[in-house]
This record gives C-alpha cells, sequence and structure tokens, in this order.
DNA sequence: CTATTTTATACCTTTTAGGGTGTAATAATC
DNA sequence: GATTATTACACCCTAAAAGGTATAAAATAG
C-alpha cells in the first residue's frame, strides 16, 4: 500500500520539516487532532474540506494528478 | 468562487469529453449520481475516497498542489 | 535508566455525507 | 411549438466522519 496517498507522505513530511506536533498542527489548519491523526495514518474517508485545511498551511491545495506521475521515492 | 475546486473543473470537463453523463459516470466510478452533482456543484465537503474513485475514471487521483500553480485559463 | 513529550488506539456522541426517490428546472432534440 | 434527456433541488434515512476524552504505546530528553 505504501503512500496510498500523496497527501498523507505530504502532510507527514511537511509537518515535520516544520516542527510542528500533531496538535499544533491540527490548532492552526482549524480542524481536530483526531484528523490529524486518521489522515496521517492513511485514512482514505476524509473529508476534502478539512484536507484543504491542512494542506493551506502548507500552501497547497487538493487537486487532480496524473496517476502516472506518482511519486516515485 | 470560480473554479473552488480544480477538481470540480476537472471532473466536468473530463465527463463531457469523454460524452458521459452524471448518471454514467456515477455507475462506472461506483458512486451514485447525487455524489457527482454535488461534487460537480462544488460540495467541498465531499469524501476523498470518492473523488479518487471519480478521478480514477480519468486515471487521476488527489494530490497536493501548490496554489500558485492554479489553474489559468 | 527515568521523565516528558508526542503519537496511537479505543470508546462515545454529535453532526453530516451519501444515496435513494421524487419533483422542478434546464437543455437538447424533433 | 412539444417531447425527451439531462441536470438541479428538496426531503428522508442510514452509515460513518469528526472530534472529544482517556489510556497506552512509542519516541525524545534528561
Amino acid at each position: 500500500m505504501a503512500s496510498t496517498n500523496e497527501i498523507i507522505r505530504f502532510v507527514k513530511t511537511r509537518r515535520r520539516q516544520l516542527g510542528l506536533t500533531q496538535k499544533e498542527l491540527a490548532d492552526r489548519a482549524g480542524v481536530g487532532l483526531r484528523f490529524i491523526r486518521d489522515l496521517e495514518q492513511g485514512k482514505q474517508s476524509v473529508r476534502l474540506d478539512k484536507v484543504n485545511q491542512v494542506l493551506a498551511m502548507f500552501g497547497h491545495r487538493t487537486g487532480p494528478v496524473r496517476v502516472e506521475d506518482r511519486d516515485e521515492l
């Protein structure tokens, strides 16, 4: 399953880069701590608007991406 | 508000390019007709996994996108 | 090692998305 | 014009997301 979603890895990585805890990110993004957890844990059925709130913290948002152009590490 | 989300415009455009009705897309993607409607109508609180089901029909998925790199038409 | 911080898991309640159905409005076709 | 197909809107119900709290585990600091 690896990076089920690019978004999960992106959030995890960025958050740590900024030295934020899950709680700090949650507060800043205006979502619950539990949401950040679920998200970083790979929960796929999260709400799009909440994801966007979090991505906004990193100057990003959700968008359509070609499946071929996946993040190869 | 314009294209609140790239995803909305993307789905609308792609669906029409393929000459599919909302119902046809819904059936193929395995979601309800109502979901396609809500999505194309700009509903922000849709579920990420459902959005991915739809985007998969077009060889895409959700991913983080820089806000600067928005779709300029 | 111990103490502290951070993250993960579990239980519970409230809120709401999803989807079905029906109806209205709009667009397309004749 | 009328008829049909497609899309939009409203109502309801069920399933589940979100979030809080509490506890446990893991990671970090001392």
